[in-house]
DNA sequence: TCTGGGGTCCTAGGACCC
DNA sequence: TCTGGGGTCCTAGGACCC
């Protein structure tokens, strides 16, 4: 059997776990540059906050019934996700952490359990360590376990927040009650050439022929079919080291001039060749794009990306900064307002291995840097930059409603007044 | 005024090899 | 009239997830 676990409303608990007067009450999380809702919590939810809303849109909705807003708190969330995943490791030795706020555990050998019990005493567990509530669902499958989540937070009066599949008859239920919409690897385009063939739940969806599966939907939905019909199909994942990183940021307003994308791009560098080092990667190739504000139809548009190869392996903050900074001036146009850039990083390979060019190589003094470089960042809180980089300013991004870092922040601690 | 960020996998087709 | 067979690698695009 297999257990999923999954934080309710997570970035929203996570903001009342030290503030409880928010218990409740109507709360939102919003996007960087608090952008749109990415949170909310049941409340906000009956109060007809839409997933995805643009803040500014619903301004009124939010003042009208006092919903408390929040910008979102990385560190905070990182860290209670950290916690609870934590605790839940500790229910199964064989677990898939899937997302921030979600995981697989494995449960096998467990036959002689109450599962529905076990569900409760992890909710317990988890709810008396960190307050953060959850919800489980078990089954035979993966995806099983999904729809069987799904149950047990429609319907948390009955469940307790833990409801079990374990017989052919609550696969069917289930299956029926669940809409093809909603299924876990049913996005839009599936959901309405699926309705356009009158598939409307889940259950019709196993009904299908394996042959017109195959073919719309490629060996994934063939793989989720078999899946949701309870044959085991979809197994656990290794955490594998990622291919791609990103760092992709809006900017908190349109910018015009080069010298101001300059400094933003070359912040990202250096935040995504950080994270290179951080899972001991090198990069291959470094993907630039730049682009106008998409949702002013009535400036002028722009967008362009270009690859830049890397004349070595490398994870060098300078080294991939100079080629940011190179591709930056061979899609910049003037006379246009820019909103967004982003660096990928591709062509991943272990540091330890890296293959030696045969014209260039890097300058080794560039590791023993790096290595200086991110010990004292990390002791010190980013202190040590490049000269490209602003020093001036640490945050540029629109965080109104920014939450104290309770967790990670020494001098960000909760205060109790005696 | 204002609209997020970061990932994965699969497939088809083109370029190339012998 | 008639033009092989078998393979790999890479890329763009399309789908999906949180």
């Amino acid at each position: 059997m297999f257990a999923l676990i999954d934080c309710n409303n997570f970035y929203a608990s996570c903001e009342r776990v030290f503030n409880p007067s928010l218990n409740n009450q109507p709360v939102v999380v919003l996007s960087n540059n608090d952008g749109c809702v990415i949170a909310r919590s049941n409340e906000a939810k009956a109060l007809g906050i839409p997933m995805g809303a643009p803040a500014f849109q619903i301004k009124q909705l939010l003042n009208k019934h006092n919903i408390h807003v929040f910008s979102s708190n990385y560190a905070l969330y990182g860290d209670m996700s950290a916690r609870v995943m934590n605790i839940l490791s500790n229910f199964s030795p064989e677990l898939e952490v899937y997302s921030i706020d979600e995981i697989f555990l494995k449960l096998e050998g467990f036959n002689l359990y109450d599962l529905t019990q076990y569900g409760w005493n992890m909710i317990d567990l988890v709810k008396r360590s960190t307050s953060i509530p959850i919800s489980i669902g078990i089954a035979p499958t993966k995806s099983l376990a999904k729809v069987a989540n799904k149950i047990a937070k429609k319907f948390p009066e009955r469940t307790k927040g833990t409801y079990v599949i374990d017989t052919p008859l609550k696969v069917e239920k289930g299956l029926k009650w669940t809409k093809i919409g909603d299924v876990w690897g049913i996005g839009r385009q599936y959901q309405t050439k699926l309705q356009g063939i009158q598939v409307t739940n889940a259950w019709q969806f196993t009904q299908l022929p394996n042959e017109y599966v195959r073919k719309e939907m490629s060996i994934v939905g063939l793989r989720l079919q078999r899946d949701l019909s309870g044959i085991p199909t979809l197994d656990l994942e290794e955490v594998a080291v990622k291919k791609n990183i990103a760092v992709t940021r809006s900017f908190e307003k349109m910018y015009t001039d080069l010298e101001d994308i300059r400094e933003r791009v070359a912040t990202y560098a250096s935040k995504v060749s950080l994270k290179l080092r951080k899972q001991n990667s090198c990069c291959q190739i470094a993907y630039l794009f730049l682009h106008t504000n998409k949702h002013r139809e009535d400036l002028p548009q722009y967008a362009n990306g270009i690859s830049i190869k890397m004349p070595f392996e490398t994870n060098s903050t300078m080294v991939i900064t100079n080629a940011a900074m190179t591709g930056l001036k061979r899609i910049y146009r003037e006379g246009y307002q820019y909103k967004k850039a982003g660096i990928i990083v591709m062509g991943l390979t272990p540091d330890t291995q890296n293959q030696l060019g045969l014209f260039y190589n890097e300058d080794p003094r560039h590791k023993v840097l790096m290595q200086t470089i991110d010990r004292l960042n990390k002791n010190c809180f980013d202190q040590v930059k490049l000269g490209a980089q602003d020093l001036s300013k640490v945050w540029k991004m629109q965080q109104n409603h920014l939450s104290k870092r309770y967790t990670t922040r020494l001098n960000e601690l909760i205060e109790v007044k005696v």
